[in-house]
DNA sequence: AATAAAATTTATAATCATTATAATATTATT
DNA sequence: AATAATATTATAATGATTATAAATTTTATT
């Protein structure tokens, strides 16, 4: 248990942040929680257990952690910005039905873009959007 | 003259949407000007030619673009919407350092995928971040 | 250990893009 | 031309995010 929140402050300390407990318990969130959630879900779950939480400190949190590569912003949909714990490069899926964002591997690495010969390329995204193989199966009626 | 009027509201008509003077301007804005518009800059150029203009029209008639495949959104960054009236897949890099979108071609069909295999895949869009080559050769000083 | 300084968190207000609503104007139909 | 349907406009409402300043907590110094 306290191993656990060892670890996390350890990450925190690594990129020189100070590991406060309200940042210790966004980082445990968005690490366990790798649903993509919205600030507002992280708010309303963390209340719980921290119930002075305000949510300035969530935004701020995670801008920290966002310019510090611990978290990622997925910005998908406009009006929905969402979190990510997973920095690596990955591709997302946002079923028009439900909602639900998936996760997938991609090899984004090797997109063959020729006109971008020099251009500095830092960060790179891909999303798609459909319907999931859930929503699929449901219409199916 | 005349004539690009008459295409435009072609346009239109084919996909059942009265061709409106305010509908029409919009289209060609976005049509000539493809360095990717946000809402704003589209009436701020909109509202010299039509005094009357309304942004609830604008928001409007890019939602009714948008439902009928003759926009496409833009989310690369929250708090930025923006429009784009190329609607095949094409890539997008923006420049974190002067801000301009930049549109690249790029292999995103044949984006390797097997994870998807049972998802109903309806749009794919790709973006990238960094530094352009302007603003590269400017940071040399 | 007490105090001062610094950093963090909190509560609140401000901002700003977007959406909703209702009134007005335009276009189409009889 | 009168009526109905549609589109546009002006305005208000909403809601997410940011800014500000006060309060709290942590850290450093004596």
């Amino acid at each position: 248990m306290n191993q656990k929140i060892d670890n996390l402050s350890k990450i925190l300390i690594e990129k020189n942040i100070k590991p406060s407990y309200q940042r210790i318990k966004i980082l445990q969130y968005i690490n366990e929680n790798i649903n993509h959630p919205t600030v507002d879900t992280i708010f309303n779950s963390l209340i719980k257990e921290i119930p002075t939480l305000s949510k300035a400190t969530v935004y701020n949190t995670l801008e920290l952690f966002k310019s510090t590569n611990l978290a990622k912003v997925l910005t998908i949909e406009d009006n929905e910005t969402r979190y990510d714990s997973k920095v690596h490069s990955h591709g997302h899926f946002k079923c028009e039905s439900c909602g639900t964002i998936y996760d997938f591997e991609a090899d984004i690495d090797n997109l063959a873009v020729d006109s971008l010969k020099y251009f500095k390329i830092k960060d790179k995204n891909v999303y798609f959007k459909g319907i999931c193989p859930k929503c699929l199966e449901k219409n199916k009626n």
